[in-house]
DNA sequence: CTAAATACCTGATGGC
DNA sequence: TGCCATCAGGTATTTA
């Protein structure tokens, strides 16, 4: 599942081969992803890229004028291939480069997304109230202790909301609790300004290390290499239900949390 | 305002 | 082999 490690596997991969290159054509083969794909996204037909930046899980390929917008949703990768390679079922949307390569969207399960934002305009709703990045300076132990006052939603549901902070989904936010002995299930309010400290400390280390790995693929992530990430087989907690907790051998559990499924050790965590 | 539920979608998996 | 039910999950939107 692209979490924040995936996407920016995808950004870093995807860089040096579409930056001062030119779109030559845009194909467009599903208009329906999560919202459907605009027509002014051919609006890159015969642009450079200058840049590939990410905020969040959104991908943006900047140019002259206004940048695309591609959200991975949960089961979207974007590969780099040579012209001649078939077209795959679910690759919905191809850029092709100057270079004789193109940028391929395939996502099966259709959740992302493709957007066009003018440049010079209002900043686009979706990612104009995102909060922190993770990795950035803004989120500390401080600022999510503030956040969480008086509020009484799980703390794994309330650090989900990409309004707190970005870029922890599911895989991330049991790792992050787990490394900082938090149940998953405790109200938002009821964890103290030293374990909110603890829980940003292991949100930064646990998707910087799964960054180095190449992101984590459980089923179908791949880079734009078409390669898996590799942190899988480092996960502490998720994906680990029954198996023996790493640091007290009792076994993981797992309940249903907003819907999601949560992975943490009852001893461990409280 | 918060919190919880819902919608979007397809593929993998398990039971019969 | 086929069919149905269930689950997976990011996030904007809807409902309570």
């Amino acid at each position: 599942m692209p979490e924040l490690p995936e996407v920016e596997t995808t950004c870093r991969g995807i860089a040096p081969h579409i930056i001062d290159r030119q779109i030559v054509e845009v194909r467009v083969h599903q208009r329906q992803l999560r919202w459907p794909i605009p027509d002014d996204i051919d609006a890159l037909t015969g642009k450079s890229i200058s840049d590939v930046t990410r905020r969040g899980k959104y991908i943006q390929i900047h140019a002259d004028g206004g940048e695309a917008i591609v959200h991975l949703g949960m089961s979207g990768s974007l590969r780099l291939v040579d012209v001649d390679e078939p077209l795959k079922k679910h690759d919905h949307v191809e850029w092709q480069l100057d270079s004789g390569h193109v940028l391929r969207l395939h996502d099966p399960r259709r959740f992302g997304c493709v957007l066009w934002h003018e440049a010079n305009t209002a900043p686009h709703p979706l990612l104009e109230k995102l909060g922190p990045e993770p990795l950035g300076n803004a989120f500390t132990g401080a600022y999510l202790f503030q956040q969480t006052r008086k509020r009484k939603a799980a703390i794994k549901v309330f650090i989900m909301n990409s309004h707190v902070v970005v870029g922890v989904g599911n895989i991330y936010a049991s790792e992050s609790l787990f490394m900082a002995g938090i149940r998953p299930g405790r109200a938002a309010g009821r964890v103290t300004a030293a374990e909110c400290e603890q829980l940003v400390q292991a949100i930064r280390e646990v998707l910087a290390r799964s960054i180095k790995q190449g992101g984590t693929t459980l089923r179908d992530f791949v880079n734009s290499d078409g390669q898996p990430g590799y942190f899988k087989q480092q996960l502490l907690a998720y994906d680990r239900a029954g198996e023996p907790c790493r640091t007290c051998g009792q076994a993981i559990k797992q309940k249903v949390l907003g819907q999601r499924s949560t992975y943490y050790c009852s001893r461990c965590q409280k």
